[in-house]
DNA sequence: TACTTCGGCCAC
DNA sequence: AAACGTGGCCGAAGTA
């Protein structure tokens, strides 16, 4: 059996087993009362639409929704949707939010509908327990990601009305997380053996700001660049987050307002600073367009034929098969690392707190639900236990960093300090 | 009614 | 405000 099927995927069995009989504790009266409450504002503000509109009109209906603002209103069309009808999504209305006052409508209106249909369905949702047991599916994403039901994975995050305060422990525990900080860029690191980075990694130094340092040729530290120049400490960060996801130059210059020149020279100038990102990347497609597929550090395989097309009338197909081929290797590598910290919880749980849960697999991230008298422990267990996992499965040249957190629901969760050194004050 | 497709939008 | 990768769920509208 290959290292995967061995060591991953098929341990990981069980674990998912129980991850799934335990669910998440729900607090149905908080969905319940936010429903009651927003459900008058949205009547309001689609009386208020309407009112524009005319009383049959549905702002829910995309159909509608571009009749009314492109049509009626002659306001302009700035994007199409797939199949090349006007687009009304967000990005769209935000641009016209200036040209009628119903669009601001709109908007509200939408940002609450989603809070009230998708968000607020929990209480349906949940067993007579109060609890959600969403389906995990190990090998739902091609990457190795799971994917699961019932939006465990999707839940907003910063949102006005805070939907993760509903996700909550029982009385007598807490929640406990564990995310590994900024696992892809370690990923990339570790996979590309770039030792820039892998310096700046291990010295602990803040990577975007060594890279605009550089970049631009900046006098001050790596980690006063995010005091000092945080305009050209996000532009950076911005060409490294789509590293990860094989983003292309036109797009960066999108992004960031700049000719396609300037996003070029600000490419080039990163992998001046990480030459064996390039290098890693370039491979990494090189070796898409010669087989048609790849392998990522464990083994995962992904096909890729569209890596192969010559056709010039196909190239955005092509494109879109490299871009996907450049995320692939790190993506899937992450995922794995994740499977390996849930098999290695889970047996550390196990053998010494039964009485804790895991709750929570969120591609980076891991939850528990702990009695309120182990979550001193736990908490300082987890890092021990994650840290290692790629230096020991892979030989990556550096641990992971693992940041604990704990609270009394998910939307309350605050960075973990030992009691130890609370006394201070 | 039951299913599919589309447009839209939430997360990591 | 995002834009690039991996996904699932929602309502509207069309089809069987």
């Amino acid at each position: 059996m290959n290292y995967l099927m061995k060591n991953v995927e098929m341990p990981l069995i069980p674990v998912v087993a129980e991850l799934e009989a335990n669910g998440y504790q729900i607090d149905c009266g908080y969905f319940t009362a936010l429903k009651a409450y927003l459900e008058p504002e949205q009547a309001l503000v689609l009386a208020d639409i309407q009112a524009t509109a005319g009383a049959e009109f549905n702002p829910a209906s995309p159909k509608q929704l571009s009749k009314l603002l492109y049509e009626d209103l002659g306001l302009p069309v700035l994007k199409k949707t797939e199949k090349g009808s006007p687009s009304s999504d967000e990005e769209s209305l935000y641009s016209l939010r200036d040209a009628h006052p119903v669009v601001g409508k709109i908007l509200e209106y939408r940002k609450t509908g989603k809070i009230i249909s998708t968000y607020c369905s929990f209480p349906n949702e949940v067993d007579s327990d109060s609890r959600l047991r969403p389906e995990y599916n190990q090998m739902g994403a091609i990457t190795g990601r799971f994917t699961a039901t019932k939006k465990i994975q999707t839940l907003p995050k910063n949102d006005r009305y805070g939907i993760r305060n509903g996700f909550i422990a029982p009385l007598g525990f807490k929640i406990v997380g564990a995310d590994f900080e900024q696992q892809e860029l370690y990923i990339l690191a570790a996979v590309s053996g770039d030792q820039a980075m892998l310096d700046a990694i291990a010295n602990g130094i803040d990577l975007h700001g060594l890279a605009a340092k550089k970049v631009f040729g900046l006098a001050c530290n790596p980690d006063e660049v995010k005091i000092l120049h945080p305009e050209k400490r996000g532009q950076v960060k911005s060409v490294q987050f789509g590293i990860l996801y094989g983003m292309e130059a036109q797009s960066l210059a999108n992004k960031l307002s700049l000719s396609l020149k300037a996003a070029e020279e600000l490419i080039d100038g990163y992998f001046k600073v990480f030459p064996d990102v390039k290098l890693f990347i370039e491979k990494t497609r090189d070796l898409a367009v010669k087989n048609g597929c790849l392998v990522d550090v464990f083994g995962r395989l992904k096909l890729v034929p569209d890596a192969q097309i010559t056709s010039k009338s196909k190239l955005g197909l092509q494109s879109k098969a490299l871009r996907e081929t450049q995320n692939f290797p790190i993506q899937a590598a992450a995922a794995t690392i994740t499977k390996l910290a849930m098999i290695r919880c889970h047996n550390h749980i196990r053998e010494f707190h039964p009485q804790i849960k895991m709750i929570l697999s969120l591609h980076d991230e891991l939850q528990f639900q702990v009695p309120d008298d182990e979550v001193e422990h736990f908490a300082s267990e987890l890092p021990g236990l994650m840290t290692n996992l790629g230096v020991e499965s892979f030989g990556f040249k550096i641990p992971f960093k693992v940041s604990v957190t704990s609270g009394q629901s998910w939307g309350s969760l605050v960075a973990h300090r030992p009691a130890s050194l609370e006394c201070a004050r």
